[in-house]
DNA sequence: ACCAGTCATCTTGTAATGCAAGATATATGA
DNA sequence: TCATATATCTTGCATTACAAGATGACTGGT
């Protein structure tokens, strides 16, 4: 009846890493831009867009952000950099951040590494 | 007072096939797999989990077939495979859909090229 | 001083979709 | 007959990328 025996059933949502990475590779890059330095959101937005050409919004990296913040991989802080007048929240890696990055990344590759395999099969 | 004087509106961001894409490795992987030849739907399933390790449940494998049913990259037919008795649904790229396959995938090389230097890069 | 524009952050509402769980139906074997 | 395996499909929920809007503070032009 319930046809479907072969599934974990404790594995509630949430567990699966993999199904994260399928959805958002924002996540990754997000991590790998903060690894390098803090920046602030624009600045993140302006980096995905020109070096990544993720295309993305701010309406994206806010509620983004604020989700790293919760997990405990990023912190925040509010700052004056330099000769600017206004305080903007620049965003860090916490140690939780960068295993959370060392783990994501080893998932893609892994990830990339079977699709790459799959697309070839596919050619003649 | 909108602030609301940069979006250059318009084409901008009407496609998002990026978004598919991030999102959507499904979309790629089965592509990939009836690109090789038709498949019926627990088959496609099982080629996933063994061979991408893609962990995707059946639940997720049928509206995707339907949308991509609709979407016209795919055709359905009813078939009777050798000695087996209860029909099975089998599925097959169209013309569309090995063009979407063709553009699906250069999308992806873009996408894992530049999500690899965005990780070499946040390395020591 | 005033106003328009820009920078920067954040919120809201919507649509897409992966998934667990359930439903249905048929064939096979105990 | 009943349980199990195969196979397809549906439903309800949670996540989330995104457009659009809101807010506030500084700057430059007039």
């Amino acid at each position: 009846m319930t046809g479907d025996a072969k599934s974990p059933k404790g594995a509630r949502r949430g567990e699966s890493r993999r199904a994260q990475l399928i959805k958002g590779v924002l996540d990754l890059a997000l991590l790998c831009i903060l690894k390098e330095r803090p920046h602030y959101g624009l600045e993140i937005l302006q980096r995905m867009n020109e070096e990544a050409e993720l295309d993305v919004a701010d309406g994206t990296i806010y509620p983004l952000l604020h989700r790293m913040e919760a997990s405990g991989f990023v912190s925040a802080e509010w700052r004056i950099e330099g000769d600017q007048a206004r305080p903007r929240k620049y965003y860090a890696l916490t140690p939780s951040g960068v295993a959370e990055l060392k783990s994501l990344s080893a998932d893609w590759r892994t990830l990339s590494t079977r699709m790459n395999a799959l697309i070839d099969k596919s050619k003649p």
